[in-house]
DNA sequence: AAAATTTAGTCAATCGTTTGCGCAAGTTTA
DNA sequence: TAAACTTGCGCAAACGATTGACTAAATTTT
């Protein structure tokens, strides 16, 4: 029942004013040495904690960033936000958490809850549906920075952290590549998202670097749904010249493509390879882990992430803020991963 | 660069002063009706929103629950925080979001980080390292309410919901004798952990009411590292009579038991059925899931806890609070999921 | 010894919002 | 028509902490 005790507290039991118990905790040189050390003893004493609510008024700051995933089931975002919460945590900050769901209505709704209590920053990985973005444009108008993480906003100077796949996509081709497989497929997310762009653009690249013509059959795409993918698997199968190596959009969706092929009698990582990105941990329970994954580190770039938004609130705090210099966009190297 | 609109400044432009604003938007009866109107529309124009900050000043409340999950990696808990979640947003309440990785200093450091933000209660799913209860013990003292999830406090008067396994085991146990077997071992969690006393009391309920005698030699015990469980099956299947049936602590355990068996040439779920608890999504995609598996409803779970708090809150508010009326203790039923 | 400077502290305003109290009109009751 | 309410609104204090301006005492300088 005892309150959380307050500065005032402190200031009545020791008879002075409460600005010079708020200097003598600050270490104010004005306060001298015995009052600054009795303030400072019956604060320890007391556990006064300074209450963040109050600070916000005067520094406008609450020392609470928000964090937007679209979903912490994900494998990939469960690790990020340790990520994202260990640097938090070590530089003083709190985080106010979100899902969005994939749902651009459930973003908005997370965002202005967020934006009600009066978050410093936000962190956010874009649903899939976000293909408008006034709700995080109007952030600069409440001067709350924004730091994109893994789905990034497709404009500029803004802060990104972001796995480029592209190189990765490459990579994983040239290995293939030696393995002596030719016919290789590809099954892509929806068109719309950046990251289904990427993969495809490493894609031709890696193909055409070879001096192969890129043939579109080869290329399929899914909702990323386990029926989609079943779709785009069935297509593939049936091609007169089916593929000898199969890339899915990420291991979600090579589950399900393997699920299928299984179905269908393909012997798995023999007459067909598969290859995916993202390794989910539990790939190495599963009956038919990908033969080569990409890994993204979402944990390291949960850290990045995170360190680039305090790093821009520390500047704003101190006025060496520029948007030029601060906003930064780091892409991560992706990593093969041979299973 | 325009910043949030504030009760000072809605005042101003109506020329009225702050409190009939104040008083205007929270439809107090002493307000004129055109007064309240002009008021209310210019709020509306201006995005108005209030500063949850400021209002904790009067109000003592801030409208923020602090969540503290071992670590949302895992399936269970992902799935958890969604339905905890889904129902703050609803009742208006924002979550400050940490994991305690089952570290207990990790744990306290989250903790201390949200009484210091002034956390309204607390939600949590206690670490596997917890044993000590001080820091929990201490939001008493700060008047901040506690609901356990799970993971619950091993002392009465407080809040919890969970899912006793108890009968749940008792169930699997019938379902597993069902089908003939009689040899059904146990690979049960470290003794210490509240969740591994209550499937240890399923499982000898069970076995007794067949009037058999049990045998401890089917007992193991893992610490839930992969070592551990393949220490414990390595001892099952050295048995002169091994079991016919093993029942794993959770899925994940379950994963490193087959993954030894498998290793050993045990031809899964014929000779040995495999039984397990928590019915984690990847199941589907394994190679050997668990014949039988204990679904706990993490989401329902998470939503009447947080519902649970919610009531607290405002039972506090209303001062209709009451120990002994507000604390309740649900236990949700376990239902067998077939695979 | 008077003037100037340093030292150690207090006062009061401020941040955004709520709320008890007061006051001046207008309206009803006796 | 005077007394008693009612209606509609403003004043000012309060919440916890910070900070510029100020003051009184002690010390140093001239």
């Amino acid at each position: 029942m005892s309150d959380i005790p307050t500065i005032k507290e402190i200031a009545r039991q020791l008879n002075v004013s409460v600005s010079t118990v708020s200097r003598a905790l600050n270490d104010h040189p004005r306060i001298g040495l015995k009052t600054k050390q009795a303030i400072q003893n019956l604060a320890r004493e007391l556990n006064y904690e300074p209450n963040p609510k109050a600070i916000f008024f005067k520094q406008k700051r609450s020392f609470v960033v928000g964090v937007i995933l679209p979903l912490v089931a994900e494998d990939f975002f469960s690790k990020g936000i340790s990520g994202i919460e260990d640097v938090a945590m070590q530089h003083g900050y709190t985080i106010l958490f979100g899902q969005s769901h994939d749902s651009i209505e459930k973003e908005k709704a997370v965002l202005k809850a967020m934006v009600n209590q009066r978050i410093d920053g936000l962190l956010i990985s874009l649903s899939k549906e976000t293909n408008r973005y006034e709700h995080l444009l109007a952030l600069d108008k409440y001067n709350i920075p924004v730091v994109y993480f893994d789905r990034v906003a497709p404009f500029e100077n803004v802060g990104k952290v972001f796995c480029s796949l592209e190189k990765g996509t490459t990579q994983m081709i040239d290995w293939l590549f030696k393995q002596g497989r030719r016919r290789i497929a590809f099954i892509n997310g929806p068109d719309e998202i950046a990251a289904s762009k990427e993969r495809m653009a490493g894609y031709i690249e890696a193909i055409s670097k070879k001096r192969l013509k890129v043939d579109m059959q080869m290329v399929e795409r899914t909702d990323l749904s386990e029926e989609g993918t079943r779709e785009a698997m069935e297509k593939l199968l049936n091609l007169k010249k089916p593929p000898d190596a199969i890339i899915s959009f990420n291991d979600y969706v090579h589950l399900d493509a393997v699920k299928y092929a299984v179905h269908k009698g393909v012997n798995v990582n023999e007459d067909i390879l598969f290859a995916s990105y993202a390794n989910i941990s539990a790939n190495k329970y599963t009956a038919y882990p990908p033969v080569v994954s990409l890994d993204q580190f979402p944990y390291k770039q949960g850290r990045m992430a995170m360190e680039m938004l305090i790093d821009i609130l520390d500047q704003k705090q101190s006025g060496t803020y520029s948007d030029a210099l601060s906003f930064n966009k780091i892409e991560v190297p992706a990593m093969l991963v041979y299973n």
